[in-house]
DNA sequence: GCGTGTCTGTGTGCTGGGGCACATAAGCCG
DNA sequence: CGGCTTATGTGCCCCAGCACACAGACACGC
């Protein structure tokens, strides 16, 4: 029986040789996320790491006087709960879905046991946790000096990056919360690009008409972020996708 | 012949038991930083590591404009180049000494060999790099949400946590440039912790005169870094500090 | 002790984005 | 089909921080 789900969706999961793919696969479990459910809480110690194939999963901070911002987003490129295996086992951040999706995750325990063999798979592991922090400092200095026009041509690519469509099932109030800006704001700055042509929405939902136009629009920061992901984990298969070659 | 320099004032490396601390000493090589040194650029592969001791450095990042900010610094408490032993070799960022001193360097290569020991020497790596994740998630936020003055009172506890005295050596367009905002704000945001008797200043010279009210115009986000680290790395000597024990 | 370069203080106007209030409209569900 | 919920559009005023311009003032070298 062959499912539309597959592990190999995620590009870390993807990378992994054989062998080391073989003595994981048993421990992972293909869970649904949906749409503003919490993976983890500020402080709250994990129990899973998840890897997510058609989810999206941002990072997010929210302040004591309640405003809030994404730091990083995660989705089949990557892995949600990197502190397992650097040894902080929590964050001060929380992880809350941003697209409802599927996601294979696996224990946490489990997980730094794997990291600890040395292997190809914490290679893997630890060249994305430095593309995250790259994502991380650009997300600060794209809100330091850059327009929110800009930002949001950004967020959108790096979304859209992840997803297998061009259309985002997403409120405004969703996107003004992971930007940390204002609802307002963002129905100013989408009316900007859908009036340029770049994007097109409605009610809940935004299609991207002009991806090419979309990024002469952003800032640098995408581009910056795109490239060391690209750099770090190449887009190299070890593995033939045995699961899915069925005639 | 007992120098002012020791390696313990790193608390990588004070951190570390007697074995493993031998086991380095003989690569650690003591190097003076001059204010406004590079230790490396944006793409350039890193060459050593560094462990300051009285030195401060600032992971900045460079936009296309030609504006900057600061994504985190890096003082005695942690080390500057983790995308060696992470994997990436390099970063989009470049590494500017902000405060003079000294720091203790090493080859990449040793780094990377010590590191795949795998023992503890890596584990406290791994921890501090999440601090260090840490520290840019929370950069990010606040250069969100936080005011100016809050901001710099972040900054200045944060310099000031890695430092000996209470005084800062640095011009106001120094500190403008770290935080990524204009000097004139940095002159009106001092002139505000002045006039509050918080800090006092002159060309150059800033004094901290009342660090418990500098920490209650903070921002959170300076309690939140602060307590991260120490979460991850308990200040733990395992080692006694043989070589200042001299009566 | 004097000149000079650098650092700091201040002013004016401008703009992007924040806070708030409210109008409008789209989708949903009975 | 009709009403209700919830997303979106707009207008208002306000303020932080930017750009540019310039004045004072301290520090250092000669």
């Amino acid at each position: 029986m062959s499912s539309i789900h597959n592990p190999n969706q995620n590009h870390l999961l993807g990378a992994l040789p054989t062998a080391e793919f073989d003595a994981l696969a048993a421990y992972l479990e293909l869970v649904p996320l949906r749409l503003g459910e919490s993976l983890y809480e500020p402080g709250e110690k994990l129990q899973h790491a998840y890897f997510p194939t058609t989810a999206i999963v941002s990072l997010h901070y929210v302040t004591e006087s309640g405003a809030s911002a994404e730091t990083a987003g995660v989705g089949n490129e990557g892995v949600v709960g990197v502190s397992l295996f650097m040894g902080g086992e929590t964050t001060p951040s929380s992880a809350v879905v941003q697209t409802a999706g599927h996601a294979y995750r696996m224990e946490g325990q489990r997980l730094k046991e794997e990291f600890s063999r040395a292997g190809l798979f914490q290679r893997l592991l630890l060249r994305y946790t430095q593309a995250l922090m790259t994502q991380m400092a650009q997300t600060a200095v794209c809100n330091r000096h850059h327009s929110l026009v800009q930002q949001l041509c950004r967020w959108l690519l790096l979304t859209l990056d992840r997803l297998p469509t061009n259309e985002l099932i997403m409120t405004q109030e969703l996107v003004a919360s992971m930007l940390g800006v204002r609802r307002e704001g963002i129905t100013e700055a989408a009316g900007k690009l859908q009036r340029a042509g770049l994007i097109s929405y409605r009610r809940g939902h935004i299609s991207v008409l002009d991806r090419t136009g979309l990024e002469s629009h952003a800032c640098e920061c995408y581009a910056v972020v795109k490239k060391e992901l690209i750099r770090l984990l190449p887009d190299v298969k070890y593995r033939q996708d045995s699961t899915t070659t069925n005639a």
